[in-house]
DNA sequence: AAAATAGTGTCTCTGAGACATTATGCA
DNA sequence: TGCATAATGTCTCAGAGACACTATTTT
């Protein structure tokens, strides 16, 4: 705000203020598939959404009924959207301290059947085990795990396809562009678990590639090797173990190799 | 929105709306500071602020008089907060098909007091002159264009400190990691012209050295050669013109070069 | 011993970076 | 001629990528 004709403008005409401001919220986990002892996992992407209920606590129809949406609820007024998002993911997983970004803001007229509705998108990475909790916790309200290819066949209330669809993008952008991908780790992880996580966003060769990703991680100033430890959690032979170091990663597309 | 709880909740309870939703813009520019011919340009980055004027239509004292403010204003309930600021930046300066981008939300409760105000913050890149025209369409308000490092020691309206900061980590990010660097560019250009933009926000040393990035500038995938078409506007010597292909870039910071 | 994953040795090739040199055309 | 900018030649070095091979441990 806050140009001259426009606080002028306003502070008379009182511009009609929006009906509601919410939050939504795309909870993503990366799931392990297949995980046999002495193997590297593989891993996939998943999504969680909540099936909305027929009837609403009064008996009436609910709009957008049976469709399925991202949780999310309405912003109180004494918090900021993105307090709204933690506090509902709170609610609904139990968790805290989770991994939480605001990715977007949709706010097209006629996007919400009951009026000018505001939402503030946001992603978060919940690990595996505490969406199990919370599924068992409320049993009300049908809550599913799905994988990226899955989704868009389902049908999805309001405008959640093309938040959906922005979540996606975002997320897949942040696990190979910045170091959110430990995220989706223990604190001291091997290479190959790294690559696992990557590999269900890209299909680079140089990921793809074992002996390539296990040489690359070692020169990455982001990634530092755990001095002596080792694991046997993903194959025989003890593996040496990485952790993340705090840093700010930028490096310009100009100087990059291509 | 649309959990389910949240919805019947809402229905009834009638959660408090926002006072207010506005769309600001924080507008770049990038000046030519010194333009002899046949010399490369030094360029500058630049930011456009308002200066907000001490009295209203009314005659009462404006809130955060005298302060420098970002332009913007409040959002019509039949546009986003993109088209908002589109409109908003049209008004200001004439000037259509602008490359905007969305990069924020603030809605802190008590950060405007006027009551719940969200805003969201955009950034815009217009070209020098459009700017020096708009400056003389309209000297009721000052409007003035400040280097990114005089800015901070301006007296600066409501929390548009915060705001002007996100928006300059957003563009700096940007112009390195993404080809927008084109939009402070004519179509074709040399490659001293790229560096100097580049420069505003950079001191990568690959991107300083004149010979390395003369060099790296051929090999990147989105610039290509305009074949044969020389240009003596940064030196005596002809000099080979470049443009940007259409391209997504993404390249994961795993495989980066460091 | 067989199987599976981790990790290294080695070779080739590309490109980064540094430095020197050449090319061009104005003043 | 002198000068400034553009562009190339050349050398060295790091690292990417591919392939083969070794290492470690379980079954």
């Amino acid at each position: 705000m806050s140009n001259n004709k426009a606080m002028t403008n306003q502070t008379k005409k009182e511009y009609p203020k929006p009906y509601g401001y919410t939050s939504d919220i795309a909870v993503f986990t990366i799931v392990t598939e297949e995980k046999e002892p002495y193997k590297p996992p593989k891993m996939s992407l998943k999504l969680m959404l909540i099936q909305r209920a027929m009837v609403n606590a009064e008996g009436e129809k609910n709009s957008e009924a049976g469709k399925w949406a991202l949780p999310g609820g309405f912003v109180h007024p004494n918090e900021s959207a993105f307090e709204a998002a933690k506090r509902e993911l709170e609610e609904e997983t139990g968790v805290k301290d989770i991994h939480l970004k605001h990715y977007g803001v949709y706010d097209e007229p006629g996007r919400d059947d009951r009026g000018w509705v505001i939402t503030n998108a946001h992603y978060a990475i919940v690990p595996e085990d505490s969406l199990i909790k919370r599924k068992a916790n409320d049993d009300a309200a049908r809550v599913e795990l799905f994988k990226i290819d899955e989704i868009f066949s389902l049908p999805l209330a309001f405008d959640h396809e093309i938040i959906i669809r922005d979540a996606i993008k975002e997320i897949k952008k942040d696990l190979l562009q910045t170091t959110i991908a430990q995220k989706f780790l223990p604190s001291q992880f091997t290479y190959s678990e790294l690559q696992a996580v990557l590999l269900t966003v890209t299909d680079d060769a140089a990921i793809k590639s074992d002996q390539a990703f296990a040489r690359k991680i070692r020169m990455l100033p982001f990634i530092e090797e755990v001095d002596g430890k080792t694991t046997t959690r993903t194959s025989k032979k003890p593996t040496k173990l990485y952790r993340f170091v705090e840093m700010n990663v930028m490096k310009p597309i100009y100087t990059a190799r291509y």
